[in-house]
DNA sequence: TCATCTATTTATGTATACATTAATTCATAC
DNA sequence: GTATGAATTAATGTATACATAAATAGATGA
């Protein structure tokens, strides 16, 4: 068991940032924790008011984070069953993948058109370095964690931030069944080196080849995904 | 002026469907008509109270669906000084259209690769049949929903929800800038040239003719839209 | 006249109260 | 024993009450 994965930890200060946050911004984070680290299993339920006992407040905050969890596709609510965590099924992924490589490539394409500042591309590097010493030390959580960081990393560096919001809208979506799938699936070996070539394209400024090389890396990364949840019969995660 | 543009028609019954909406549900549909509609234009602000009344019913509607709209990147909360409308720079639109075509490229790659059904293909061609012929009458009220439908279907037909959902919140984010140069902007004469040679990409199942060709098209599409802002002076839309 | 400090107003964030409606339980009839 | 239906429970959706904090106005001093 990971010691806990470092949930929401990329872009989650989405709102307000300085003065201490209000109730309904605590509820809306402690349950997205909740949800993202699994101690609200997809399929839960949760009513208000025992949110709200649980939280230690009213259920107007709580039911203002529940709205906003709806709104971010991690729960629906149930007129009468509370809050429900959403499970996310294999072709949930195949759907969460597509949007992802269709963004993310287009990411790449935008960065190596634009081209990386030394300082930047030494970033995307370290992040590969990073990858590859992990796994060396078989050290998965490190891997995904540098995994991550690169990801986010070419993201944030296209420099838009909606497409920066949608893309990690749908990785906490895709967290769950990350987590899970972490060590069962084969060897991240190829992923390294399709960053590493990504990295190379980008540096040499090269937007189609960037974008063809995240393409096809995003593409494989969600078959093998998807295959692996059918295979493991994990219809729901 | 536009006979009132159908405004938010496409996707909007995103959330419950039969039994009669709450009052949560008619804030919420009712002020982003408001906005979409220009009714509450660029940087209106708007307090609770001042929105119950209008609705009539209490703040804890409103404030919900005051919530969702800033989740929904319409407006921004200010602590004290109630809801204001987002207005949308050519910046902003240019990160939207980037946005928007990474995901309908892939979208029209997806389609074309998949292959559509005679039926599917008469419904885009219909929409291509039905801009010209609005262009012809210079009915660019006719043209621009013509146009709205093409981009939908293709969408839909790609069957991703996620991508739909994202496609659609930013078309509405985008929604009050299209309107404002509707009547400002060269005639889409080769828009209409583009949609058609997507469909016979489609048709022959040419995935990556289809990407190419719709990338480009939003490409320029977008280009022209920003510039036209910046020419106009229009910071602000 | 201007600046500073205080008092008041006002909008919000949260708690609570209440009506509505759906689910469950219990009783009664067959 | 089963099914029907009434009554009770429970959760929500909404309204309202209240405390807090910010903006404004007013007053006082120079």
């Amino acid at each position: 068991m990971p010691p806990m994965p470092n949930v929401a930890t990329l872009p989650s200060e989405a709102e307000g940032d300085a003065g201490r946050p209000s109730n309904a911004e605590r509820a809306y984070r402690s349950l997205k924790n909740l949800i993202l680290g699994n101690e609200l299993p997809a399929g839960s339920q949760l009513l208000e008011q025992e949110a709200a006992e649980r939280l230690g407040m009213s259920r107007t905050p709580v039911r203002e984070a529940m709205v906003r969890l709806k709104e971010d596709g991690m729960v629906e609510i149930r007129p009468r069953h509370g809050m429900r965590v959403l499970p996310v099924s294999s072709a949930d992924m195949r759907e969460i993948y597509e949007v992802l490589t269709a963004l993310e490539s287009a990411a790449a394409e935008m960065v190596a058109r634009r081209g990386a500042s030394p300082t930047e591309l030494a970033n995307l590097r370290a992040a590969v370095a990073d990858m590859e010493e992990a796994l060396g030390r078989d050290d998965l959580d490190g891997w995904a964690a540098a995994d991550k960081r690169f990801h986010w990393l070419l993201v944030t560096l296209a420099g838009n931030e909606r497409l920066q919001q949608t893309v990690s809208q749908l990785g906490e979506q895709a967290h769950r069944a990350r987590v899970l799938t972490l060590r069962l699936r084969p060897k991240p070996t190829n992923s390294i080196r399709d960053h590493a070539r990504l990295v190379a394209a980008i540096a040499r400024r090269d937007a189609e080849g960037a974008r063809k090389i995240h393409h096809d890396h995003r593409t494989k990364a969600g078959e093998m995904l998807v295959d692996l949840l059918d295979r493991l019969g994990l219809k729901q995660v």
